[in-house]
RNA sequence: GCGAGGGUGGCUGAGCCAGGCCAAAGGCGGCGGGCUUAAGACCCGCUCCCGUAGGGGUCCCUGGGUUCGAAUCCCAGCCCUCGCACCA
């Protein structure tokens, strides 16, 4: 290669450095990515805002750049697009990071925030800026505090003293969600130290006034992954059962709750949670009790045996037999399910069979299994071990069977009257029989908001000696921060003259709430700010909202399924509730959860070092090969392994597009006038034609199904077919050029910035991110042709390497002759005796011997799949000669049908011409 | 324990929902060839076994079943990942 080559080939590359600022300006200068006001029902695609931690990292460029290809291809078809970004702001880093350094947390989260801007902007996101929100701005948080006033006149806010979870590390309450178990130990999800449970007067959203309908609908949820409806149903878990009140001896009436009450008959004991209020009053007489209670709350949960509990020498009234029987303080029983009280049944439950014979307490069995159940009757024996099948056989599943009733298969017995009653017509008897009530139960927690930290939306109440909790009234907010103060505990508990405020109900003198929100509170509707962010007399445009939500698409973290999902969800329903919204009871339409970016097969992590940093990467490759690369490795919900060598090859493929414009663009490439061409049918250029069309209708399917990665594989495909194009022969101006204008359109969303480059080189006008996107559908039997033309290559190829042809001269292809086609086609509709009906036929009684021998061959094929007809056959063939020719660097010739020699036709059979090689 | 999702050729990874054109795409790796002074890039093949004319055999975790026909559907088992879990 001479040195004027190397010049040229280097200037055929393109320089990211130089590209990507100069487009990203571009976009900016004509705001590109801005939606109007009161654009009409827009797609409203949306990534999980992060938290400015100031460093961006692959998780983050991955979902991003999932939602911003799929923002700009559907930008690119006409749609107004909705693709806003903003910052989950408040929170504990930014408070620790003031303690380690001399800043304050507002400064510092503004520095993340500016440096995670820029890497965004670096990346060639296309969000729209002038929507930006942030959470730890007065403009955004006084909406908290605007809501939480509301939430509290619609009866949603309670204060409540409670048991909660305490991390001494973080100096704060924990919602449950915030609590991991680890070895049997509860840590704190942020910072792992174990927490403590301490009972504190905290403020609460009672979600659970929504947990049936958050059960219900996720069942309607249609785009969102099983896996997070199935956490979803998990967190919420629903049972349906019944309470009943027992009478005790000590005097007190105790409501118990159970999915069983046909076991009733079965109860031999009765057992209270340690924390349940009358074995909080037993154990002030009881010593042994008090000691018990004692024991078991402050012991590590290992150390409880399970079986554990003391007697508290009293009695509970089964209103079921009358019988009295004895009342437990047991550990296995927990205060926060059902209602802290139960009646066992050591026949039918595993728990209360195990208490039982550790305390020798009698079994005895109510039900057994009926007839038809699986269980023989028999092989029940429960002093062995409970019998717990619930009775519930869904008939709906069972093979043959339509009715989509449940119907037991558990019978009662020695249950007085009631013997003989399945179980499940004795839950529905006994609620009655026995004055209880039905009763759905959620394991579901009320939403403990109150965190004891500064970095949050201040609680905007007020503590008056006299009034009590009073809320600051609206024209009052937004109650801001004060400045940070370093100290141990609360800083707003320390920032005495912000404390010290007047009662807004009676003047007097009064101290403000220091608690503030749980920055899930900021989280739970900034999808709604993002439609009207400069509104200032409401939180959002009520009738916008309406239009432009539920949000279509949503993409972010696996890690939100329980959280985040859950509280966007109920605030949702609130706000519809409250008339903010009409009739929009579901945030998200849409959900994606993406993959974790990994290497070396394990999470990417700061901590152990096993990361790849965007920056560099960048600087390196290049914003749109990292982008390219996250979107062609693997299906976004999908586990996704950084490799260089994936790396480098989706570097590679852009720099040979670029390399195959740049060369046409400058003249490099001979091209040729169609007109002047045979156009007789069948020629390359109509085979390169109908690659294009069949790669738009591929691409635009699956980039509407979220499969870049599909999308991107018959892209490259294209590319790579139009590389041998050039090099086979002068391509036609025509289809050379609409070829490149679609591979760099179909690029555009997943390399925005070479994309607009190859767009500029083509010679047109405006930017690619605005140019529509190709239609095209697959050209009429496409598929059958391609397989047509696959299948006969792969002939050749076994032909010549199995007969040890070394250097083939000729290659002469035959279609089969009409009435083969025709025998073939009947044969496709005809059952039974094939032969005998084909050979019925006159036309192919004339083809004697051979179509006979057709005529079997087919009756034994079974099943006959559609092929083209010879003329179709023949063109699909004669237009991929070329790929013959270079292959074999042979002669090759595709006789018309009818024309071919007939020893030739003879061997061929629809999709399967005869084929002839010559040396 | 309950629930969800998986197990495909050297690796990775499509296909499975809507059974046949599936020895099973693409990528990576390996092998051979072309282009080139050479390297890179690019191009053409091969990469389960056997076969001197397009053939045959075995194959998609294991074992059964449905079907003319199963990687695809059904049943059972084994293994992996994830979520929930002393939930009355």
């Amino acid at each position: 290669m001479s040195r004027a080559d190397a010049t040229d080939q280097e200037e055929r590359r393109f320089d990211p450095a130089e590209i990507e600022p100069r487009w990203q300006q571009r976009w900016d200068d004509e705001e590109v990515f801005h939606i109007e006001d009161g654009a009409e029902d827009p797609s409203y695609v949306l990534a999980m805002f992060p938290y400015p931690s100031g460093e961006m990292h692959m998780g983050h460029v991955r979902n991003y750049a999932i939602t911003d290809a799929f923002a700009r291809y559907k930008r690119m078809q006409g749609e107004a697009v909705l693709h806003p970004m903003g910052w989950d702001s408040f929170g504990l880093p930014a408070e620790n990071a003031a303690n380690e350094r001399d800043v304050d947390p507002r400064g510092w989260t503004m520095d993340c925030i500016a440096a995670m801007k820029e890497q965004m902007n670096v990346m060639g996101l296309g969000f729209d800026w002038q929507r930006e929100v942030t959470t730890c701005e007065p403009e955004y948080f006084q909406w908290n505090q605007w809501l939480f006033r509301e939430f509290y006149e619609e009866g949603l806010v309670e204060r409540t003293e409670t048991e909660l979870n305490w991390c001494p590390g973080c100096e704060t309450v924990l919602a449950d969600e915030n609590v991991n178990t680890e070895n049997n130990v509860e840590i704190c999800w942020r910072c792992d130290t174990a927490i403590e449970h301490r009972e504190l007067e905290q403020w609460f959203f009672t979600i659970t006034d929504y947990a049936e309908e958050l059960y219900d609908e996720l069942d309607e949820l249609d785009g969102w992954p099983e896996n997070v409806r199935e956490m979803q149903h998990n967190w919420i878990g629903k049972q349906e059962g019944a309470s009943v009140e027992f009478e005790l001896t000590t005097g007190d009436s105790v409501e118990i709750f159970t999915t069983r009450l046909d076991t009733i008959y079965g109860a031999t004991f009765f057992a209270l949670s340690p924390g349940h209020d009358v074995a909080q009053q037993l154990a002030e007489e009881d010593d042994d009790v008090a000691e018990y209670i004692h024991r078991v709350e402050h012991a590590d949960e290992e150390e409880v045996d399970e079986t554990s509990g003391v007697f508290t020498g009293e009695y509970a009234t089964n209103p079921a037999t009358g019988e009295e029987i004895p009342v437990y303080v047991a550990d296995y029983v927990l205060a926060d399910v059902g209602t802290g009280a139960l009646y066992a049944v050591p026949a039918h439950d595993d728990r209360d069979h195990a208490f039982a014979q550790e305390h020798d307490i009698p079994i005895r069995q109510v039900v057994e299994p009926t007839e038809d159940a699986d269980v023989d009757p028999e092989n029940v024996d429960v002093q062995e071990q409970a019998y717990t099948e619930d009775g519930v056989l869904d008939l709906g599943e069972i093979e043959g069977s339509s009715d989509e009733r449940t119907e037991s298969d558990g019978v009662l017995v020695d249950s007085g009257e009631f013997d003989g009653l399945d179980s499940a017509e004795a839950r529905e008897r006994f609620v009655e029989a026995f004055d209880g009530e039905f009763r759905t139960a959620h394991s579901l927690r009320d939403w403990c908001i109150s965190r004891q930290r500064y970095w949050g939306t201040p609680i905007p109440f007020v503590e008056c000696p006299d009034c009590g909790y009073v809320p600051v009234p609206e024209d009052d907010l937004p109650v801001e921060l004060p400045e940070f103060i370093r100290t141990t505990g609360n800083p707003l508990d320390a920032a005495q003259e912000w404390k010290t405020t007047t009662c807004p109900d009676c003047g007097g003198p009064a101290q403000r709430e220091t608690d503030t929100m749980d920055t899930f509170v900021d989280s739970s509707w900034y999808f709604l700010r993002f439609i009207s962010p400069e509104l200032d007399d409401a939180p959002f445009d009520s009738e916008q909202a309406t239009d432009w939500m539920p949000v279509d698409q949503y993409v972010g973290g696996i890690e939100h399924a329980t959280m985040h999902l859950i509280y966007s969800r109920f605030f949702t329903k609130v706000l519809d509730d409250m008339e903010l919204l009409d009739g929009i009871r579901e945030p998200f339409e849409n959900l994606l959860t993406q993959g974790m970016v990994r290497k070396d097969g394990a999470a990417m992590s700061s901590s152990t070092g096993n990361v790849v940093s965007p920056a560099p990467f960048v600087e390196r490759f290049g914003a749109d090969t990292g982008r390219l690369f996250m979107l062609n490795a693997a299906q976004p919900e999908k586990a996704l392994d950084w490799t260089e060598e994936g790396a480098e090859s989706a570097h590679a493929f852009l720099q040979n597009v670029h390399d195959l414009v740049a060369r046409y663009a400058g003249g490099a490439i001979d091209t040729r006038d169609a007109e002047a061409a045979d156009g007789d049918g069948g020629t390359i250029d109509e085979y390169v034609a109908r690659e294009i069309e069949a790669t738009v209708a591929t691409a635009t399917e699956e980039f509407e199904a979220f499969r870049f990665n599909h999308a991107l594989q018959a892209i490259r495909e294209l590319a790579s077919l139009l590389r041998r194009y050039v090099d086979h022969t002068d391509p036609d101006e025509g289809t050379f050029e609409r070829a490149l204008s679609t591979v760099a359109r179909l690029l555009a969303p997943v390399a925005p910035h070479v994309a607009e480059e190859l767009w500029a080189h083509l010679g047109r006008d405006g930017l690619i991110a605005e140019a529509d996107w190709p239609e095209a559908d697959e050209p009429a039997g496409y598929e059958t042709a391609r397989l047509l033309v696959e299948n006969t290559r792969e002939d050749v190829r076994d032909i010549v390497g199995v007969a040890g042809i070394e250097d083939p001269s000729l290659i002469e292809i035959a279609v089969a002759p009409e009435w083969k086609h025709y025998a073939r086609q009947q044969a496709r509709d005809l059952d039974g005796n094939v032969v005998g009906q084909l050979m019925g036929d006159e036309w192919l009684q004339r083809h004697g011997e051979a179509a006979a021998d057709y005529a079997k061959a087919l009756a034994g094929e079974g099943h006959l799949d559609e092929q083209l007809p010879p003329e179709r056959e023949y063109e699909a063939l004669t237009r991929a000669v070329w790929l013959l020719e270079r292959e074999f660097d042979a002669e090759v010739v595709v006789s018309e049908p009818g024309e071919a020699p007939e020893d030739l036709a003879a061997k061929a059979t629809p999709g399967r011409p005869g084929i002839q090689i010559e040396e």
